[in-house]
DNA sequence: TGCCAGGGATTAG
DNA sequence: CTAATCCATGGC
């Protein structure tokens, strides 16, 4: 047995304590909620810099309109598919991403050949794409393809710097990408599915709203003083 | 009323 | 190379 590490046995209690809190909450992109690859993937552009319910709205508005679908993408003239969206915030951009994702999947020959590619030609042909930056690509290759690669957000920069691990929350997407990675040597793609919707799940019921976590069950693990 | 949301591209220094 | 700035609606 190899000995374990600061770092991983930090991850495991971190995880260990949130998947106790958590443990019976659904989350947008399990996988018993039955969205296909697409809805993973637009929502993933969709989501950008906002809110999943109104993420959600726009993307049942595609749903509604057919275009939740490469090809009805690519057919669909901008001002068409930003009308579609508008609700999730910064429409012409998200409509041009969206017609970008689209074009992407065709040229791969298909959403399913897509998804299957190794996860490091996925993450290249992701982050080619204009308005697919780091970590939209491993939401996509994490929940669309199942692939093993960890999200690094920016709730999950902030949770492990103010418990006092991680590069930094400054640090570059690579380094806690790597660090993560590092520390779950074992963990298969299923459980870096889970560990993401927890740290979202409790930054969003906890950390988002109280500077120094004061009812978070991870309190005694924050740095005191800290704020982020 | 004003601030910001699970980002990323572009421009400026 | 890093640091601002823009996108733009909905929610509190």
């Amino acid at each position: 047995m190899p000995a374990t590490s600061p770092d991983a046995a930090l991850v495991a209690r971190v995880y260990d304590a949130l998947a106790a809190i958590h443990r019976d909450e659904t989350w947008h992109w399990d996988s018993a909620h039955g969205r296909g690859p697409m809805d993973i993937i637009a929502g993933a552009v969709l989501v950008q810099h906002t809110t999943w319910t109104n993420a959600e709205r726009a993307l049942n508005a595609l749903r509604d309109a057919g275009a939740l679908d490469a090809g009805a993408l690519i057919a669909l003239p901008d001002d068409r598919i930003a009308a579609l969206v508008r609700v999730s915030g910064t429409p012409t951009v998200k409509a041009r991403r969206l017609r970008a994702v689209a074009e992407t999947i065709v040229a791969a020959g298909g959403i399913d050949t897509l998804m299957a590619l190794p996860r490091d030609e996925l993450r290249e042909r992701l982050l080619a794409t204009h308005g697919i930056g780091p970590e939209t690509a491993d939401a996509i290759a994490l929940y669309a393809a199942g692939a093993r690669t960890f999200i690094i957000d920016a709730y999950t920069r902030r949770l492990f710097s103010r418990i006092g691990g991680g590069p930094g929350e400054g640090a570059p997407y690579a380094a806690w990408q790597r660090w993560f990675e590092d520390a779950l040597p074992a963990a298969d793609a299923a459980h870096f599915q889970r560990f993401h919707a927890y740290i979202v799940l409790h930054a969003k019921a906890i950390c988002a709203a109280r500077p120094r976590c004061g009812s978070c069950a991870l309190r005694t693990w924050c740095r005191q003083g800290s704020t982020g």
